[in-house]
DNA sequence: CGTCCGGTTGACAAACTTCAATGATCGTGG
DNA sequence: CCACGATCATTGAAGTTTGTCAACCGGACG
């Protein structure tokens, strides 16, 4: 997000009063409830950000990496709406949402860009959603496996062998499923060649097999097509 | 989201082209992949979003309802990044995003609601990841059934009794269930006491368990508790 | 009045969770 | 430097939930 990484090219007259922060692993950047004074662009490391249940468990919301914008789910209500640690360590770049909200008014460019933002956040929703919802725990593992894989792909590291950010427990409960059976998945693919997993270092052996994996489909024929007025 | 349901207090010199369409059941307000003109604002009826598997299942991504607003996650891109389709007699409001857009920039209470609303989306699915990830059929199935009571309640309709929008399968799709599991599910609340549904209609005869049902935890201590750090 | 579609039910199979135990790794303090 | 405990990961066996397949029911509609 160039617009809001650095201060040149602002109108004069504007500052932005922009500051750097270094979180260690474990630390939160902000938490439910807090009030919402700045969003923060994670400039390196890499964040999980969960909500608490009733029940005390925790759920795992979203992984942030370096890139990632924090907090624009705040702005509506003004107070975070989700608790963000750290999980490694990790720098951000703060910049006070008051003074983005003020630019707005004299920088249409930034404006566009906030909403541009704010709208890949509801399509990255939208994908979380259909990772979610895929059959099985090894498609959903393997889809979320390549997503990391294209992550640091398009950033000129590599797609075949990288750090997983996070532990197994982590991606356990994102993915929605006990961190038992992420293992047997995990055990699974290596067996079958597609992978190579130990501790935090993944190896992806055969990316055709992975996405194969991901796409499997239990039943050859339909399954929930779409009904009539489809066209 | 009043600033964009009506005209009144615009500028001098600034003109929104609105229109109203409306829509009958099947019919599709846009598709993926459809060029991003305008924004709706859905008046009465109810629409669901979805998106297309590899496998040509369909995956329901959300329900909207009066109120709601269509289109969000467009902006980004220029094109529509899911499917939307009438689930009933639908009526939209329709406004050019071109036109919202310049408006913004001389209309900061617009802007700022703008941003809220696409702030509020992504709240909102937060909270559908929340609701797919409970543990069990039940406990999904009766955290929409409140969810979908305290719209109607948040509204002044009774928020004991009203209409499902949608049929068994849309529901059981969004909630990652097959419908037979949804239809046992229900019965099963019936033979509970907690709810009474045929055909559409609705009926929550007992608030109170039924979120108790929402809430169960099969483990009475500590399930996954946040590890350290969290003081 | 028969057909179709949405919804329900039963029996069985598959996937996932639970409980329990073991192993590996790492940071810390003796 | 090594030992220790803590955390993280893996594995096995048994239990629970959900999916699958098939049949059936009843209202809507032509």
């Amino acid at each position: 997000m160039a617009l809001l990484a650095e201060t040149p090219s602002l109108p004069p007259g504007a500052q932005l009063q922009v500051w750097h922060q270094v979180y260690k692993r474990g630390e939160a950047l902000f938490r439910v409830g807090e009030a919402f004074v700045s969003i923060g662009i994670l400039r390196s490391g890499a964040v999980k950000t969960y909500l608490q249940r009733e029940d005390g468990s925790e759920q795992v919301l979203s992984f942030l990496m370096p890139g990632d914008i924090l907090g624009l789910d705040a702005i509506a209500s003004g107070r975070h709406m989700r608790n963000a640690v750290a999980l490694d360590t990790t720098s951000a770049c703060m910049v006070p949402f008051e003074g983005i909200d003020e630019l707005c008014n004299t920088m249409p460019a930034l404006r566009r860009e906030m909403m541009r933002q704010m709208s890949l956040g509801l399509v990255r929703d939208a994908r979380i959603h259909m990772l979610l919802t895929m059959r099985t725990a090894d498609q959903r593992l393997a889809a979320f496996l390549l997503d990391l894989s294209r992550w640091f792909g398009a950033r000129g590291f590599s797609a075949r062998e990288f750090q997983l950010p996070m532990p197994r427990a982590d991606i356990a409960n994102y993915l929605n499923i006990k961190p038992e059976t992420l293992s047997r998945a995990l055990t699974r693919m290596q067996n079958e060649g597609l992978i190579r997993a130990e501790r935090r270092r993944l190896l992806i052996l055969d990316p055709g097999k992975l996405q194969a994996a991901a796409d499997e489909t239990s039943d050859p024929a339909e399954w929930a097509m779409p009904r009539k007025h489809v066209q």
